[in-house]
DNA sequence: ACCATCGGTTCATATAATAAACCGCTACAG
DNA sequence: CTGTAGCGGTTTATTATATGAACCGATGGT
């Protein structure tokens, strides 16, 4: 193994619990052996990526990771990360894919993408807001999100966008309860007649749920077979897409996922 | 020089100009062997820190620095790195230095420290919110704010703190002006009387103007020689501070303070 | 006063980094 | 269609660099 993939395997053993860590310890934890473990912190702290506390001497996360974080915050426009996925996504699933991402309290579209598979699908709209309460995404973003900001959302006057739109907050709130017990988000005909939609949600590196990806399609083309099919394709996307973002999955929904792969 | 060293001085090679690096490019750049280059990079994308398009195979960014700025962000919090940089601002300058950030459109108190050398001395108040049309750190922030927002807070009314605060928008751009000419804010007795001050603005990792650093003092102390000695600390502060930030200083106002340091 | 552990250093040894030449490919020019 | 120059990537013997056991002085608890 190269050297530099020592060191910056390194910097995987600091978290949001162990932000600080001591040169014995990291060399315990990482089975370097100590003099390695401090030329290889030496160099990181050298170039910013570590950084060495004065009194303690223990070594945490360095400054320069926030330079480069603006550099790729810059350099890939999050829709540009979308769209291949969900091109992926919908020729496997042979359904419409779209991600849709949390800004300003609302949850907007930022790409979506088509199958060829059958002439009748769900479309699309370009920016298109999305509503918490009737859509599939929605559900999975206001379920992972903090109680409070939650609440606030669904004390908002609700729309019945069609007859079966769930509009009383306690109806929404089952929905929401159902959704974290099986770590995906489903609807079908709340935002439109005849579409149903399965969605995950997405979350970004500090662990703040900000968007979903789902799949759309017509009720009678999403069997319970099909449906099993794409959750596993959509866990897949958005795995893809967190990887990208660097972003966190909550455990609980990890564990989720997982036993949804496996099955 | 240590291999890891080699690798992670490739990440200096990209910045918002060059998001995207081909190989042979990064090579020469940096002086490398090509397959030294090579290995390098397969290193760094191999841990997320770097990232190869499928298709030009050019390099940029990986989505791990992502994770890792939410690490920092977690891990140190912004008052904790002012606070000993402030005490030896107080210290060196013997006048009252103090930190201020922009959130939420408002100038807020970070943090502050005093000098021992004077009784008298200009006392700070907890989370105070400043002005930006009666302090030398208003005037940093503002002078160096996208214009569309600088206007936005100047359309609003401005009160007057003491008899020499500027209050018409007019005179406030020809103090910002001023600013931008000489790389540092300066005020007298505009937010109190017989208070004269000295700031320079903070720049996050994106380039933004989020903040400003000051040292406040009685007028008949901040003499010229005075003001000069007090101008290369705060300089040397700033950019301490902006270290801890990964912040990027604009190419201007680097050689503005350069010359003022060699001065 | 002792022992354990800390961060850091030393130095002979062994392993991993290096660079020139080479490969297959693409693109453009004659 | 062909020659050439560039690309990303690979191979190889050579060599420079990383490694780890032992050691150091400092610190802190028993």
């Amino acid at each position: 193994m190269g050297t530099t993939s020592k060191a910056l395997a390194l910097l995987n053993y600091f978290d949001r619990a162990h932000s600080l860590i001591g040169l014995s310890d990291l060399a315990r934890m990482s089975g370097t052996n100590k003099a390695t473990c401090f030329r290889l912190m030496s160099e990181l702290v050298e170039h910013g990526l570590a950084e060495q506390l004065p009194e303690s001497r223990g070594y945490r996360i360095g400054p320069a990771v926030l330079r480069l974080a603006a550099l790729r915050d810059a350099a890939v426009p999050l829709r540009d990360l979308a769209l291949p996925i969900l091109q992926r996504l919908a020729h496997t699933t042979g359904e419409t894919a779209h991600m849709s991402h949390l800004v300003g309290g609302k949850l907007a579209t930022l790409a979506y993408a088509y199958s060829a598979a059958h002439a009748m699908k769900v479309m699309m709209e370009e920016a298109d807001v999305l509503p918490f309460h009737a859509t599939s995404s929605g559900f999975a973003v206001l379920a992972n999100l903090p109680p409070q900001i939650a609440d606030a959302i669904l004390a908002q006057p609700m729309v019945a966008v069609t007859k079966a739109t769930p509009t009383r907050p306690e109806d929404v709130r089952t929905r929401l309860a159902e959704m974290r017990r099986v770590g995906y988000g489903r609807t079908a005909d709340t935002y439109e007649a005849d579409v149903a939609s399965i969605a995950l949600p997405l979350f970004d590196a500090r662990g703040a749920c900000t968007g979903a990806i789902a799949v759309a399609a017509p009720v009678t083309r999403l069997t319970p077979a099909a449906t099993a099919k794409t959750l596993t394709a959509l866990i897949a996307a958005a795995r893809e897409t967190m990887a990208a973002w660097g972003g966190q999955l909550p455990p609980e929904l990890d564990a989720l996922w997982r036993k949804i792969q496996k099955a």
